[in-house]
DNA sequence: AGGGTGACCTGTCGGC
DNA sequence: TGCCGACAGGTCACCC
């Protein structure tokens, strides 16, 4: 499900209501990606001080120590004053004294850890080599462009890898070479530098596009206010296979490529 | 070190 | 109605 939009529209959507809340009491449900790493019962007490993100990473702040919860392919989060009873793919909750933080996720390849700083062994090899963050001014054109320049990939999977630039997953890397008018299979290292640039800044422009659509509520998506996101009714290839592309007319391909489907537009995407 | 593959897990949908 | 395969927004350990 979640990208770096519907990440980021979930940490806006209770990051302001959370703040300052002091941790009452911690719920562990089925097994996630990996074990929280700490007792829960010994967050109690601790105040959330704030919510960042990190490419696809949540981090809470606490008052001691930093809580990571990633969403996977499944997972949402809710903030709510009140709720009802966990269901059955509710995994995690963290009950705080302005609302219950819950963690839904029925393929449970989202996680929860527990790490005691950024410097911790296993935040560095969660957050260690993830790559510049795209909606950042430290996500330089040029930089971009070296780095496709070493990679003997196609660009779309370059892109999903996630080591050169975070945040782009499935939908995003489509739609961000539709942009671009960039075909999925290019080896990145084919790329030249002003494609590059197009591609760089085609990036920028799809992710800040889908947090401010609230993101893609493709199937179940939606903020932690319960809220859907919208960005997927105006995607141009994004699992429109077979439709016509809104700006030729041409049919929209799907191909796969890493196990993972890729869509684009024959037409405006030649090189 | 880059690149390719299978693995994790549950639900939904289409075809027969 | 039931069964079966394909597919779904991520990413890691493992091999070469």
């Amino acid at each position: 499900m979640p990208e770096l939009p519907e990440v980021e529209v979930t940490r806006l959507s209770f990051a302001p209501a959370i703040a300052g809340a002091n941790i009452l009491n911690v719920q562990v449900g089925k097994p996630l990606r990996w074990p929280l790493s700490c007792d829960p019962n010994s967050l109690n007490g601790r105040q959330v001080l704030r919510v960042r993100r990190r490419g696809k990473y949540l981090l809470l702040d606490l008052s001691q120590g930093i809580l990571l919860i990633h969403l996977g392919m499944s997972g949402s989060l809710t903030f709510a004053s009140h709720a009802p009873e966990p269901g059955k793919h509710d995994h995690f909750d963290l009950l705080t004294s302005q609302g219950l933080l819950r963690l839904h996720d029925p393929r449970r390849f989202g996680a929860v850890v527990y790490v005691e700083s950024e410097s911790d062994t296993l935040a560095i090899k969660l957050l260690g080599r993830l790559g510049v963050e795209p909606l950042a001014d430290s996500f330089d054109p040029l930089v971009f462009a070296l780095g496709l320049k070493k990679r003997q990939s196609p660009i779309k999977q370059v892109l999903l890898a996630g080591d050169l630039v975070v945040g782009v997953g499935n939908i995003y890397a489509s739609e961000a070479l539709f942009l671009a008018g960039i075909r999925p299979t290019t080896r990145a290292a084919r790329i030249s530098k002003p494609r590059a640039f197009k591609l760089h800044q085609a990036i920028r422009t799809v992710l800040a596009s889908a947090v401010e659509k609230g993101g893609s509520s493709l199937r179940d998506f939606s903020n932690a206010q319960g809220q859907n996101g919208y960005f997927q009714l105006e995607a141009n290839v994004y699992d429109r296979a077979g439709l016509p592309c809104r700006v030729c007319a041409s049919t929209i391909k799907r191909l796969v490529q890493g196990q993972r489907s890729t869509f684009f537009c024959p037409t405006c995407q030649t090189a």
